[in-house]
DNA sequence: TTTTTTCTTGATTGACGAGTCAATAAAGAA
DNA sequence: TTCTTTATTGACTCGTCAATCAAGAAAAAA
């Protein structure tokens, strides 16, 4: 059975199956058996190949934060123009894959690891930060000097409407959230479209 | 010692002892043994009173929103003027008491548990509903029927930078967080002053 | 005083979970 | 073939914790 190149095989399944395993139980009480059982191994493998279950952890939110990532780049290519650029930024922050229950699960459990865990800290920082100038770099040019505060307030409202649509059961108000943030953005860009 | 009305006290302390424990170990691995300890009292008791842990944590987050409720309700006494009642309310989302850690890390560990418990689920929307109402009341008469998306904005955006500042570890932008819904505030209330 | 109610805890149970380790097995290297 | 590296797991250790229970102690009621 020992194939050669297993740990990538390996590693992703359980990455995968940690994500899983998070949104059906909700929160971080998820044993490191169970994450291995879903990704279909003994739990000493698991521990073999990445340490200890926080380090499981940090893998799936740096995977889960890549597809963020990736999601946002996908989307701003080929659109062009300032304000396009940025509703295209709004738009995949609240695209339905960062709504399945397991996305949602994944980042409030990352929220309450980022107060004690320094490595989760910082990725949430960096999140944050690329957020932020990817608002700026397509704000500035359209209203200078407010860009910075009017990142704030967007970077901020789309955190915001993210947990609250995240927490709501109603699927009612599913794209309310993404109404509400263009028409920030809309009100910080008045009277100067381009 | 079992002097009689004991309940209500070891009731209070063990709500203080559990946001202080809370706050301490920054996630909801909290121990009933510990809180106990803290407020003074074998663990059994503490099952004695309150039944089981999860009930022992939602007395604590009710505790939290009435003195939040009691704060909002304090900073709008004697102001006057829509304007001037809705920086009130915003101020005191911000105000210090609420950016305790153990303030935030209850806040956090709520918002996982209201994934999947019920009664938690049900006690983030009176929060939400409360402040949502809140806005519109003074909102309504400055803006009338723009209102309700402003409502929606604002408080999506005091949820979102409270998150923001809570988890940023530099104390530099503490201030920044009323600064930026003050300023939404105002771009929402723009050219209608009263 | 006897009884009942309220308060309180030490000890225990029963369960579960993270992490370790020794051992097995296969594949490639020497 | 023999040795080494990689893969893999069952079994085990050590610890923890929620919840229960039986029992004791004091106040109030009868």
């Amino acid at each position: 059975m020992p194939k050669l190149g297993m740990e990538p095989i390996r590693r992703a399944a359980l990455v995968k199956a940690t994500i899983d395993e998070i949104g059906a139980v909700g929160n971080l009480d998820v044993t490191v058996s169970n994450i291995a059982k879903r990704a279909g191994m003994s739990s000493a493998l698991a521990h073999h190949y990445f340490g200890g279950k926080e380090q499981i952890f940090l893998a799936a939110m740096r995977h889960t934060l890549a597809l963020y990532a990736a999601e946002v780049r996908g989307a701003l290519k080929g659109v062009t123009g300032h304000q396009a650029r940025l509703e295209a930024i709004i738009r995949a922050g609240f695209s339905s894959s960062n709504f399945q229950p397991e996305v949602i699960a994944a980042w409030l459990n990352f929220y309450v690891l980022a107060q004690t865990s320094t490595p989760a800290h910082d990725l949430l920082r960096i999140y944050q930060s690329r957020l932020h100038s990817n608002l700026m770099y397509d704000l500035r040019p359209l209203i200078g000097a407010r860009a910075h505060g009017a990142a704030l307030r967007i970077a901020g409202l789309i955190d915001g409407l993210y947990l609250r649509q995240g927490l709501s059961r109603a699927s009612t108000e599913q794209s309310d959230a993404t109404t509400q943030a263009l028409a920030l953005l809309h009100i910080e860009l008045e009277g100067r479209t381009q």
